[in-house]
DNA sequence: CTGTTAGCGCGTTCAG
DNA sequence: CTGAACGCGCTAACAG
């Protein structure tokens, strides 16, 4: 059997009678043509279904047309609205997406990177890294775009896109201080998460404003996802009884969190208030709904994927950090 | 400024004092090349940084070491759990992927299709067309290899890995029957759904089968979304409350009908039983949990990834379609 | 074991 | 307004 042989521009070129150069102006809206063979050109191209090799293209424009995209995990709402976002944005401006998991492994991480280099990608956007500043330098230094989410690395070659963690930490903070909580659990996220180490940051800022010196045996690290919220709430509770609240990495460790407290026999927010953090949909629509922080998921893809654009392209106006300010929502799980 | 020059597979060479070829053995694995020559590239290769180009390695080979994932919206919590399971499984092949939404629009879901071949992509992965027939053919024709989920089209070309829908929805029937409902709510899915036409199948048959004539007034396309689901459910709520149940299209619009039931005042699942499909997370996490049908996400992305692998290297052994079984999963909201 | 030649499909010179 | 030659970075096929 012949393998079918790929249409080619010479193909299209020799149909129209034309050379290969009159093609390539045709397809790429370059003038020096005139409409009636464009148009020619164009009608012999739909009908042989020719499609230009945007590899062949690349090659010689040193441009692909792409951009990778590197999350923890697509499975976690969090990062696949941001996946959407970039990839709505990008889809708009005639870019496809790699889309990349890293799986809190950090050598994973340096893999897709490298692989995203020799794939050319136009540049990548890293959402949530788990490297530290030096190795996450390092793997980012060889890129020729770059746009950060929720990290900030003093390169300004980098674009940056982060929430205001900080200030997510201190409304959290003043939030359960001015309902009267003293003894305040915390699950702080995964030790290596940067969004995590910001928040805290606010959220003891506040405590010890208010006098409160925050006491490690409240703090516990934590998954970014149900099982580990739901472990590590159980082991707070159960150790250290005296906590009335219970402010949660993330929406997900805080749907852990409220099953830890239906399996102890504590009702929330009665006996217990619980905090978490992102608004995913989910947060809305658990049993109680969850008080937590609204990070515009969408919106952090988009802007990111806006920026990347404009460092792409060398126009990259601002080198200013895009920063979006968290807002606190107050549902029944810590009213 | 001097545009930095990317490092070349010649410099390598240069540096090494071998040719061209040696250098890509070397990188290659190829034999025909002495184990020590082979280490003393890899460490220069490694010490000046260099990354060989897939594009132009693409360019000759004609493999790209790419594969696209076409879904309908990959913040829909169905989606990014299959794409994720299609993205590890291509990680552990060395292969990257292009993750594209169709957001339910035929004409991008076209566009993407088509910028994928111009990617020159090695097979695609298509989730959820709303594509008829015809159009799809058409569309994934010019592909070299092909796997759709949840959907059957009669080319051998094509590899499918699907959920039996049919069972899907003749479970969900017998159950609701077999708990005395009679006058039962059917939010179908997408006016273009397959997945959704399967289940009705199975449901009504069912029905058919208890003596009891579908009532098309009970039944009401509907989004795969919350929203959706909210606004259709309350719809035949208001119209036709002489119903008891209701079976939705998936986890999502079920939510959406549990709040509508909450609107106005009806009970889950005393007054109503709300059924839901997919099984995701989110279903065991609202009040009340949902009673649905399971499907394995992640599975789905990983065996439609291995299959596709198979087509890719022209040894898709078989060429039997794989089909997964649903399992009705009874909580609270249909007990 | 190693090097040389040719060409993948296209866009960018520079001539007509 | 159109075309011919060249090269992007790499690998396959053949020589040595």
């Amino acid at each position: 059997m012949m393998p079918k042989q790929r249409i080619t521009m010479a193909d299209v070129a020799h149909e129209a009678g034309v050379s290969l150069m009159t093609v390539s102006r045709a397809i790429n809206g370059k003038d020096g043509i005139s409409e009636t063979t464009r148009q020619r050109i164009l009608e012999i191209i739909d009908r042989v279904g020719y499609r230009p090799s945007d590899i062949a293209r690349s090659l010689v424009t040193d441009r692909t047309g792409t951009v990778g995209l590197v999350v923890i995990d697509n499975s976690n709402p969090f990062f696949s609205e941001i996946a959407r976002g970039v990839e709505r944005e990008a889809f708009a401006h005639g870019y496809n997406v790699f889309l990349c998991n890293t799986e809190e492994d950090m050598q994973r991480e340096r893999a897709v990177l490298r692989s995203l280099e020799e794939k050319r990608v136009d540049g990548v956007i890293v959402c949530s890294s788990r490297l530290d500043s030096d190795q996450l330098h390092d793997a980012l230094e060889p890129h020729a775009a770059v746009v950060l989410i929720n990290r900030r690395l003093d390169d300004p070659r980098f674009g940056v896109v982060v929430m205001d963690d900080e200030r997510g930490g201190r409304l959290v903070a003043e939030h359960l201080l001015s309902r009267g909580h003293r003894a305040i659990g915390f699950l702080v996220g995964p030790e290596r998460s940067y969004s995590g180490q910001l928040r805290a940051n606010g959220y003891h800022a506040v405590l010890e404003a208010a006098g409160i010196t925050p006491c490690s045996q409240w703090e516990r690290y934590s998954l970014p996802i149900v099982e580990s919220g739901r472990e590590e709430a159980r082991y707070l509770l159960t150790h250290q009884p005296e906590i009335t609240a219970m402010f949660c990495y993330n929406d997900l460790s805080a749907v852990g969190a409220l099953q830890a407290c239906a399996d102890l026999g504590r009702r929330v927010p009665e006996d217990i208030a619980i905090v978490g953090y992102d608004d995913i949909s989910l947060a809305s629509l658990v049993t109680p709904a969850l008080t937590t922080c609204h990070t515009p998921k969408h919106e952090l893809g988009s802007r990111a994927m806006l920026l990347l654009l404009e460092h792409i392209n060398g126009c990259a106006a601002t080198c200013e950090d895009i920063v979006i300010e968290p807002e606190l929502v107050i549902r029944a799980s810590a009213p």
